[in-house]
DNA sequence: GTGGTTCTGGACTGTAAAGTCCGTAATCAC
DNA sequence: GTGATTACGGACTTTACAGTCCAGAACCAC
């Protein structure tokens, strides 16, 4: 019809999501997210709505992203003990050496904008959800194989998981210190011994 | 000398603590605490200096609430095993039943803060380890009575609760459902099994 | 009382933020 | 080419914020 965008939303999305997880909500201006993308405001405003509705777009994004990243590490042919474990080390690996004391963006979120933003909420627990149920997926597998007592409550364990990783990375903020995640880390996983 | 203060000091950390904790950092203005606290912005200045100087006040004054109701609950006559679980108990019964969705006022200023403020950051870190070294004691004390196996690495498994509890809080302030965190802490508490 | 000193309330200032608007540029259909 | 349509850049508006300032009030020492 008329002139495209000059721009690739994903892309666009990618940029404006490491601006909130490195800053967070409210203090990630609207001239930091211009910088970060090359886009100016109106073209912002145009393709995604307001500030919020951004912000949701890159939640979407990143637990596409997160639930990919996880799938994949759970599907190595090992067992699932031990996908778990490896995908854990990775994790560490990330918090000390890479970008700086970001945490998770999910849980980012959630800690500063749950109980003031019912959307953010609402995409918050989700993918929570999403990730748990993966873990479930997971799990229900490795107690098919044999590799977890038959009688294990994978519900249980997969929300476990989950709760584990939120304070796994949250801890890893504060602290990026590598022993400290590993102790945190090899406890974690003996819960999911017989 | 001259005209004393109108306030106790304690008592308006306390309210402050309360704004910072239920807004977070950025989203508690300078009115909404003087709203909380009924004194102006000159008195707030005055005897504290600036926000983010009441912000670390209402943070010390946290972590030394925090740490006498852990010390307490881990006191009690009981095997320390116990003992935890009752102080999760404890917790989980805040989350579902109190003020709602507030999480750990550590646990937020380290998302929203620990990337940005290295005062906070420090802080933050400087609780954490506080509270890890309260478990410490207690499951030291549990070893030497046999509660736990005489093995056992206290060190790691203090690492392991600080993370744990900071990850079920942050579960909990996102879905604050009381069987989901049961089924959080049962598994948790099985770490602390011989 | 009185003088010196500290506190208090609220008006004030400067700044930075989110969101809007409009003139101009680029593209497509024909 | 031409016109209709959409995108772009950046100036603009409004609002809300942290921090300052000052005039007056309350208190203590004497």
């Amino acid at each position: 019809m008329a002139r495209p965008r000059e721009f690739a939303v994903d892309t666009v999305l990618e940029r404006a999501m490491n601006v909130f997880w490195a800053k967070g909500y409210e203090a990630a201006s609207l001239d930091d997210l211009c910088a970060a993308t090359g886009l100016g405001r109106s073209s912002l405003y145009a393709a995604f709505g307001d500030k919020q509705e951004l912000l949701l777009r890159t939640l979407d994004r990143y637990e596409k992203q997160g639930i990919a990243r996880i799938t994949a590490a759970l599907g190595r042919p090992v067992p699932v003990r031990e996908a778990i474990a490896g995908f854990i080390e990775e994790l560490i690996d990330r918090i000390v050496v890479g970008p700086g004391r970001r945490g998770c963006f999910v849980g980012n979120c959630a800690a500063e904008l749950a109980r003031r933003d019912r959307k953010v909420a609402t995409r918050v627990r989700r993918s929570m959800k999403c990730v748990e149920a993966t873990f479930r997926v997971a799990l229900v597998r490795a107690r098919k194989r044999g590799e977890i007592g038959p009688d294990a409550d994978v519900d249980a364990l997969a929300r476990f998981l989950v709760a584990g990783i939120q304070g796994l990375r949250l801890v890893g903020k504060a602290n990026p210190d590598r022993a400290a995640l590993k102790d945190i880390a090899s406890v974690m996983l003996r819960c999911l011994n017989p």
